[in-house]
RNA sequence: UGGGAUAUCGCCAAGCGGUAAGGCACCGGGUUUUGAUCUCGGCAUUCAGAGGUUCAAAUCCUCUUAUCCCAACCA
């Protein structure tokens, strides 16, 4: 399948399709409605895509951006911005303004206040164990609050007295009377207003009362006339208490809540909670470290936001419970890097190589095509003088035929250049290779020997004497456990490995490279200079993947 | 007898009564100045299991089994 066309069809799609063809609905609103209490991540990815995207392929269709900010103690604009930027970034652009669910926090009072004067909401005084308690189990029903039954004038006072900050934080809450002995724990009169004195990083320190998730979310969607409220699995049992709500006040729209299981992919964690804990313990460096599945993390890394959106498009939308194989993900990103990234060399664990019968005063300029298949993508300038540097790993004193490099006394092609024939080597005390002496061919470039003989191997490498500098951060999975979730203590799973730094040098064409810009260093995976860490003085390249390989 | 959901290839996933799409992964062949890419070919007589309805069932009915979610004044 190739990157970009038609995304294929899903439940949801069949459910707009019939909602259309009805005329219950002559266009479509979807929403994101992210917490702000930290950063995207892979699977915020997927509800991105899935909701913008709804909006892009239906006619007339629109998808907003509301931030879901009823819970001011875990909540920061700093978390705002970045999903902002996150959400731009991938590629989607939000109808209208930006919206807030704390930009109803008068409406959402009133309904309340309609609640209550409906006696649908009372005035509860139980404390948090106490209504646990009250709340019965999975297989008992709760029991009433003995606040149950206050007069509705004692609600609509204390509820104005909780607003107007004359309790203190948890004296009382606001609960929906609907029924204790549900089989539906959600429905065994949920909390609605909780008293919160804590500033808001929207209202700041106008309320002191702050409205649940449930009371809040469907109203907001109504407000906004969201036609299809998309939520993950955990939220079906919340869909009659959405409902509810929405039946029992005076609001028009009818949104409908429709759930979709949750992304889970090998390898990552998909918890905000958890990858904050990680940042805390310092496992890894911040929320955009490039090993986080966060969006930002791998905006970082290099991933393009296109292969996310591939991605995404190819995992579909499903009710059932999926863990998703990290390869499927890689493959989307290398596709999308194969096409489209330039190529160059660089070389990670560096030994020089003397090529003896080069001429000391005869600098090439040679020249290399940016891609092998799209010439559009040009070319790009490789110096070469008699000393260049090539892999450790691409020469050894004696190899087997399976060893497609240099090998003492044997010839091997450089890459874009001549082909050179190893003739001895020093090693140091400890047996380390410090450097290979060559003679190259000089009837070999572009061609192939004109004698007939055959070169097996080509190899990559960075002229010694013209060459930028450059450290290597290569990343491999976090976690040891493909299901690291399921670890009792996260600790026990860290890969050690996760990030390994090498010291090298890129091609000199490479000394300017643009942050997040990712190139293909032949041979060796794609990298792009770090957004953070990376300058022209001090080049820091992160490999955003490597090439698949066989052997 | 708490409630809600889900079961199609190793992983995703189409399919909606007419006789198992596709992607990823995997296994072979070819091309190649990247062990990359590209390319050609292979990969579910079977749809959690057992019954039943039907000319015909992954699709309808019944029962069974497995797994996930719910008892925050989180979202």
């Amino acid at each position: 399948m190739t990157q970009g066309g038609t995304t294929p069809t899903n439940f949801i799609r069949n459910i707009i399709d019939q909602d259309l063809k009805s005329g219950k609905h002559q266009s479509i609103h979807t929403r994101f409605p992210p917490e702000p209490n930290g950063y995207l991540h892979i699977g915020h990815a997927k509800a991105i895509c899935l909701n913008f995207g709804l909006a892009n392929d239906y006619p007339n269709g629109h998808c907003n951006l509301r931030f879901d900010d009823t819970n001011p103690l875990k909540e920061d604009a700093d978390y705002v911005v970045a999903i902002k930027e996150d959400i731009s970034w991938l590629g989607f652009k939000w109808h209208g303004n930006i919206h807030y669910s704390s930009d109803y926090f008068d409406k959402l009072y009133n309904y309340a206040v309609e609640l209550i004067k409906n006696n649908k909401a009372y005035i509860c005084e139980l404390n948090t164990q106490q209504t646990r308690e009250y709340r019965g189990t999975l297989t008992q029903a709760g029991k009433d609050s003995p606040f149950r039954n206050r007069p509705i004038s004692e609600n609509l006072a204390l509820f104005a007295k909780m607003r107007a900050g004359e309790f203190e934080d948890g004296a009382m809450m606001l609960r929906a009377k609907i029924d204790m002995a549900s089989p539906n724990i959600k429905m065994r009169d949920p909390v609605i207003y909780r008293i919160r004195f804590a500033h808001h990083h929207q209202t700041g320190d106008k309320w002191c009362i702050y409205p649940m998730y449930d009371f809040t979310h469907c109203i907001s969607d109504a407000i906004e006339e969201i036609t299809h409220s998309l939520c993950t699995l955990e939220f079906e049992d919340h869909r009659p208490l959405y409902d509810w709500v929405l039946a029992n006040i005076s609001i028009n729209a009818k949104p409908r809540q429709i759930e979709y299981s949750r992304l889970n992919l090998q390898y990552t964690i998909t918890s905000k909670r958890k990858l904050s804990a990680l940042i805390d313990e310092g496992i890894v460096t911040a929320w955009d470290d490039p090993r986080m599945p966060t969006i930002s993390g791998m905006r970082r890394r290099g991933y393009p936001a296109a292969s996310l959106r591939e991605f995404s498009k190819r995992i579909g939308v499903t009710k059932q419970e999926n863990t998703v194989e990290l390869a499927s993900l890689e493959a989307c990103v290398r596709e999308n890097l194969e096409e489209n990234s330039p190529r160059a060399m660089a070389v990670l664990d560096p030994i020089k190589v003397i090529i003896s019968n080069y001429n000391e005063n005869k600098n090439e300029q040679l020249t290399a095509p940016c891609h092998p298949k799209d010439e559009h993508m040009g070319t790009r300038i490789l110096p070469f003088s008699g000393e260049i540097y090539i892999d450790r790993a691409d020469f050894r004193e004696t190899a087997n035929k399976k060893y497609k490099r240099l090998v003492l006394n044997k010839e091997v092609r450089l890459r874009n250049a001549y082909v050179i024939k190893a003739n001895e080597f020093k090693a140091d005390e400890n047996g380390n290779i410090t450097e290979v002496y060559c003679t190259y061919d000089d009837q070999t470039l572009g061609k192939n020997p004109s004698d007939g003989r055959k070169v097996k191997g080509v190899i990559h490498w960075v002229d010694a004497t013209k060459n930028s500098a450059a450290e290597f951060r290569v990343y491999n999975h976090l976690f040891l456990l493909d299901n690291p979730a399921a670890a009792n203590d996260i600790q026990d799973v860290i890969n050690p490995d996760s990030q390994v730094i090498k010291h090298g040098f890129v091609e000199m064409s490479l000394g300017d490279a643009l942050p997040e810009k990712v190139y293909q260093f032949e041979r060796e995976g794609y990298f792009c200079a770090d957004n953070k860490d990376s300058s022209s003085d001090s080049l820091v390249f992160n490999r955003t993947i490597a090439l698949r390989a066989s052997m």
